[in-house]
DNA sequence: CGGAGGGTTGAGATTCATCAACGCGTGTGG
DNA sequence: CCACACGCGTTGATGAATCTCAACCCTCCG
């Protein structure tokens, strides 16, 4: 009998289970499979026919897109308990993406049969999936939005902001996920630029030392601030919200 | 009683309502509602909690992300029978894009109640859904692959071979679909660099009069094959398509 | 005839990528 | 214990590519 490991069943369960009965969660990862593979190791080529939707256990993984020139777009940087291709296998034809692992990690595999015949069982299930996709499509436009529009300062900024509404509006202070290559790529500029543009950061209050980045105060990333980013602001209605740049500026 | 206009109704029935029983398009068109608008009319403003599914029925539609300093990026460019704010609708909170009528156009909106509640009635019709937005999550991978690795030229010659595609692989010439600054900012270049590069699309044996684009022969595009838009082509098992520029160049 | 809008063309400015060198921490092997 | 190499990140100089700005052409339409 499948079982998810222990930390992925509290709070920090996976969107895609959320929600499910136990039968529906055990019928779902009944043909489940776990892999292990060390860092840089493709585990889905763009051009192939997705298999499954893979769940991250233990370690980084990452979607890209390459070109011939062997030049690469990440698509999405994914972290213990992120799931990945859910929307490729409602794509018809090959994958549009490449999955590969960023460091040593375990996955989980759920095969495409299965994930396609649950959503038809399991109204709910297929609630969660709508969900999921949504949401990286929402991200995606956030991406397609940066780098047309935004400067590399502002898209650092606004991945900075992400970051930190994540670990809650509290903390001053929080850790880059991922290797700064990767962020930048992630980004669309190089490393070179995201180096650079780091330097700027401090000039706004907000200090770089190796992978933490830490804030003068709550509010030195309202800069980057965004009219549907701002909902997820606890302080959006307070007053202090009104000396945000977004707000000020007019 | 609603009813699609007849021109949806045939092959060129949006995948929204694609295998719906009689009953539960019916059900589903209730309580949808039909707009007219002029050229620019803003039909979401992004920032706002998102009402409902839009239908376009005739007109130019697109959905877009702005700043504050006024810069555009677009984010689809739809045309007639297509629908757009399926995946918004399932993001919580308010909406990451805008919609804008391109042209005087006419819309039918179906409220967002109805669609929630729909996908948990029928599952057909969530699993169209979810191929609707996973399609147009494929379309912003393209996208973001396109601004990070891929110079004007090839994302204007990619943009060709889809509208190639569509047209059917035997036809020789095909048209633009919006006018060319609309399409120079889908693609996130100025309206400039999109002109210059059609004149760069000449030498490659594409002819380009106002918007009607005509090629040479049907592998002038094949330079701007995908591993994964490959799929798409006829004859991409025939022996022409080793002459791509794709696998000979190697 | 004149004006407006879309598209094209040219010259110049800006910005980011590129390339190369360097610093620094870590791990390895002598 | 030290020497060294390697990976990652940083810094600086350079160049290329695209955006910007401006002028112009053309068509459509009043």
């Amino acid at each position: 009998m499948h079982k998810l490991p222990p930390q992925l069943l509290g709070s920090k369960r996976p969107q895609l289970f959320s929600g499910l009965t136990e039968a529906s969660l055990q019928k779902l990862l009944t043909y489940a499979v776990t892999q292990e593979h060390g860092p840089n190791h493709i585990l889905v080529q763009q051009g192939d026919i997705p298999d499954g939707v893979y769940l991250v256990l233990e370690g980084e993984v990452r979607t890209l897109r390459s070109n011939e020139g062997g030049e690469e777009a990440s698509i999405r940087l994914l972290e213990v308990g992120d799931t990945c291709m859910e929307a490729v296998l409602f794509m018809s034809g090959p994958s549009p993406i490449s999955v590969q692992s960023l460091t040593q990690s375990r996955v989980m595999m759920i095969p495409a049969r299965i994930i396609k015949q649950h959503v038809l069982d399991d109204s709910h299930f297929a609630l969660n999936i709508i969900s999921i996709v949504s949401h990286h499509y929402r991200n995606a436009m956030h991406q397609i939005d940066a780098m047309n529009i935004k400067t590399p300062l502002q898209r650092v900024g606004y991945y900075f902001l992400e970051k930190h509404l994540e670990a809650g509006h509290d903390s001053l202070e929080f850790t880059l996920p991922f290797r700064k290559q990767t962020v930048a790529n992630y980004l669309g500029i190089t490393a070179e630029t995201f180096s650079r543009v780091l330097k700027q950061m401090r000039d706004l209050g907000i200090s770089v030392e190796n992978d933490t980045i830490r804030m003068k105060d709550a509010f030195s990333l309202c800069h980057f601030c965004d009219s549907d980013t701002e909902a997820l602001c606890d302080r959006k209605d307070k007053d202090n919200c009104k000396h945000c740049i977004m707000h000020s500026k007019g």
